[in-house]
DNA sequence: GTCTATACGCAGATAGAC
DNA sequence: GTCTATCTGCGTATAGAC
């Protein structure tokens, strides 16, 4: 039955994903995995061996989607500006489907990172990310600002994904104050990383 | 002996730092925390009796510590703005210090979200940490612009706390592309934080 | 207080029936 | 392909000598 092996697969890669996007490699658990994928535990190592392999197939999923949302930079049909704010619609809109993205891929990177290099490497070579060089492009000609490229592109992937990384933290801190308290949302939050490119990139 | 318990429980406890902010609650083990203090793993249970009420304590100081870093918006002696202008400066020098800090303290929250309410309601009521009602009150004295006070609260953590969450990923980014990279330092991060607080509170 | 030796449980992995 | 039963190793925790 192919149907049927593609679906358990599935299930097991879908489950595998919520458990160690939650736990990390260390604290997830294979019988868990198992329990929600609807099947055995010893069904997962006779798909995938061993919990080391799954966990790299979820992993490496997992960057390959974030590194596809900066795709958008190498569209040379739209001028710099554009391709930053279209960037920061896409980042957002994506981290806030899977919220703890960001999380699960620093966690993992922070214990092995020799692995990382490898895959990020591969990918940007790909993909052909280049956002500092774009920046510096648009420098030379004139369009855009003249602050460094390395402190902009920090600033603009920390006020992208840190309100998801930290929404445990934001979500204490301010809902334990008296002040009853709101998620802004991801518009506002859109606005406010546009202004601050804006006002950086303006010359 | 006295002192030679206080010697032996602090060793153990920056033992235990150092493997809780590498490897979380999960992967770090009490052997190595036992090696690396140079004693016997039955005495980590003889002083703290398991690994959760170690990390525990060791989880508390983080905490505590980092907040300490937010007693300056209530120093009543500073405008608004130096009061966040000073913040900036100590939460980026003690992220600088403690690398691992908030990496630590966000991924321990997302796997137990109870724990930490109840500890952040304690440590905020203690301290009087405000910057909320600090940015509100402003905004009615009309000393700074009416942004949206939760929005300017998450970019500006945002900023000062995300570049060392993600300097592993940073790292590799940009260093795999071609153009040659080095980190931008600590002051060129604080003045471009500065800079977006200035530009976002400026009426 | 500090050690060695050991108990105990849990989680990953395998064998083998169906 | 999927299951039940079982093995194995590792990591926390304890007992007990010094």
């Amino acid at each position: 039955m192919q149907s049927k092996d593609k679906n358990t697969e599935q299930k097991i890669l879908e489950a595998a994903k919520t458990a160690f996007m939650k736990y990390g490699l260390y604290g997830a658990r294979m019988q868990d995995i198992a329990d929600n994928a609807g099947i055995n535990k010893a069904l997962l190592h006779y798909y995938f061996r061993s919990k080391e392999k799954l966990f790299d197939q979820v992993f490496e999923g997992a960057l390959s989607k974030y590194f596809e949302q900066m795709l958008v930079f190498s569209d040379t049909s739209l001028p710099v500006l554009e391709r930053i704010f279209k960037y920061i619609d896409n980042i957002i809109d994506f981290l806030s489907e899977y919220p703890q993205m960001s999380m699960f891929i620093i966690k993992e990177i922070s214990v092995d990172q020799e692995m990382f290099y490898e895959k990020v490497k591969m990918l940007k070579e790909d993909k052909g990310i280049h956002l500092i060089s774009l920046l510096k492009e648009g420098q030379e000609k004139g369009e855009i600002s003249n602050i460094d490229p390395v402190v902009f592109v920090m600033n603009l992937h920390s006020l992208c994904a840190y309100p998801f990384l930290a929404s445990p933290i934001f979500k204490a801190i301010i809902s334990s104050s008296a002040s009853h308290w709101e998620d802004p949302g991801n518009n506002k939050l859109k606005a406010s990383v546009k202004d601050f490119v804006a006002f950086r990139l303006a010359k």
